[in-house]
DNA sequence: ACTCTGCTTCAAGACGCC
DNA sequence: ATAATTGAAGCAGAGT
DNA sequence: GGCGTCC
């Protein structure tokens, strides 16, 4: 669930923190990307209609993989270098919380058997969403088609979020994109919200720095981190009667969860037993990321021609002539943002005689 | 009156043709 | 055995 | 902009 009314919360308490972003300005930036967010909601909404979704001859979907091969597509076109990091194991923590969603998809099932059953077409469109899981096998697919378009894959030891937001801290990407608020929770210092929309064209891309979130706020990061757990996040309860505005009151008033619970009055607020909001914290402050920079390394690459119609062609049944005509785009994308960041920023001016300190302007 | 929480519900891509 | 979303908007009702 | 198609 991320961060239970994060957004409000800072739209309300630190509206500076976020400005309106155009998508064009993210022309030759690296980009870090959760890519098991992209494939569930590509396996929900594309090419779905009632329990069909895309397939190939063997009827294995394919609907993921013709989601991020476009996506990926636009995001190249618009001289943006994405890296997708993958999930590894969810910390023990989440497991509780991800039980709970198991039963919940098992219910999705239930109503869904008995929706096609009755042939209540609503209702099988309703359920058949909520029955969606991504598998190791829609993972490994997504790896092969990125790694064939020459697009970096990281594979994140735990949370890709976190690992995303490690990435950002040590400026090997210049932002993290993503729906989740746990980004922010996370540190990363420079994140990107509705970077996919612009297309549909209603919502403009809404950046947040996290070092002006905590300006803003008055808070320290580890002070943030605990407006979070209060809030509510994945990893365990919150206190019941406490949501984001009486949570950021209290850490303004007292300082931390321990101070917190030292001066709350008890009889008003029950506290959860054996509340693990330490383990919580320690999660969000020294979550378990790769940082050895060989994994890490991201190379943006020519496309495998041949590569891609093995695989989108012949083993998935993708039209041939449209699948020849994106690789061109591909490349026609590579070549234009390959020149980097600057030239291109400069053409429009017209003026080449400005000396131009290359290394400075390289750092993202 | 007003604020806040908490519950339920919903919708979620990208492209081209008209 | 394997896989585990999300925010947001609208509304009810408790608390202050 | 609304609507069907992508596989």
């Amino acid at each position: 669930m991320g961060i239970k009314g994060l957004t409000k919360l800072l739209a309300d308490n630190a509206p500076k923190a976020m400005k309106e972003q155009k998508f064009e300005s993210y022309f030759g930036r690296k980009i870090a990307i959760d890519a098991s967010m992209s494939i569930y909601q590509f396996l929900i909404v594309v090419g779905r209609s009632g329990t069909e979704m895309l397939t190939n001859e063997a009827g294995e979907v394919t609907s993921h993989l013709q989601g991020m091969f476009t996506r990926t597509i636009r995001l190249l076109e618009a001289g943006i270098k994405p890296v997708y990091v993958f999930d590894g194991q969810p910390p023990d923590l989440k497991k509780q919380e991800l039980a709970k969603r198991y039963s919940k998809r098992a219910d999705a099932t239930e109503d869904l058997q008995q929706a096609m059953e009755a042939g209540n077409k609503e209702d099988i469109e309703k359920f058949s969403k909520r029955t969606v899981k991504v598998t190791k096998q829609h993972n490994e697919d997504c790896k092969r088609l990125l790694r064939l378009m020459g697009v970096p894959v990281i594979e994140a030891p735990s949370e890709a979020e976190a690992q995303c937001a490690a990435l950002c801290k040590s400026r090997k990407v210049y932002a993290v994109a993503s729906e989740d608020m746990d980004s922010l929770t996370f540190g990363a210092p420079r994140f990107l919200r509705h970077l996919m929309d612009p297309s549909s064209r209603k919502v403009p891309v809404m950046e947040f720095e996290v070092s002006k979130v905590l300006e803003e706020l008055n808070l320290t990061m580890d002070q943030f981190i605990d407006l979070c757990i209060l809030s509510g996040c994945d990893y365990c309860d919150s206190i019941r009667g406490i949501g984001g505005q009486t949570a950021l009151k209290l850490i303004r008033q007292h300082g931390s969860i321990e101070h917190i619970l030292q001066n709350i009055n008890k009889e008003r607020y029950s506290i959860p037993d054996d509340w693990p909001y330490q383990e919580a914290r320690r999660l969000f402050q020294e979550p378990l990321v790769c940082t050895d920079d060989e994994q890490l390394e991201m190379k943006w690459s020519a496309p495998d021609d041949e590569g891609l119609i093995t695989f989108l062609v012949n083993e998935n049944g993708f039209n041939s002539d449209r699948v020849t005509k994106a690789i061109e785009k591909i490349k026609a994308a590579k070549n234009k943002s390959s020149q980097g960041r600057l030239e291109s920023f400069f053409k429009p001016v017209g003026n080449t005689s400005m000396p131009i300190k290359r290394k400075a302007y390289w750092l993202p």
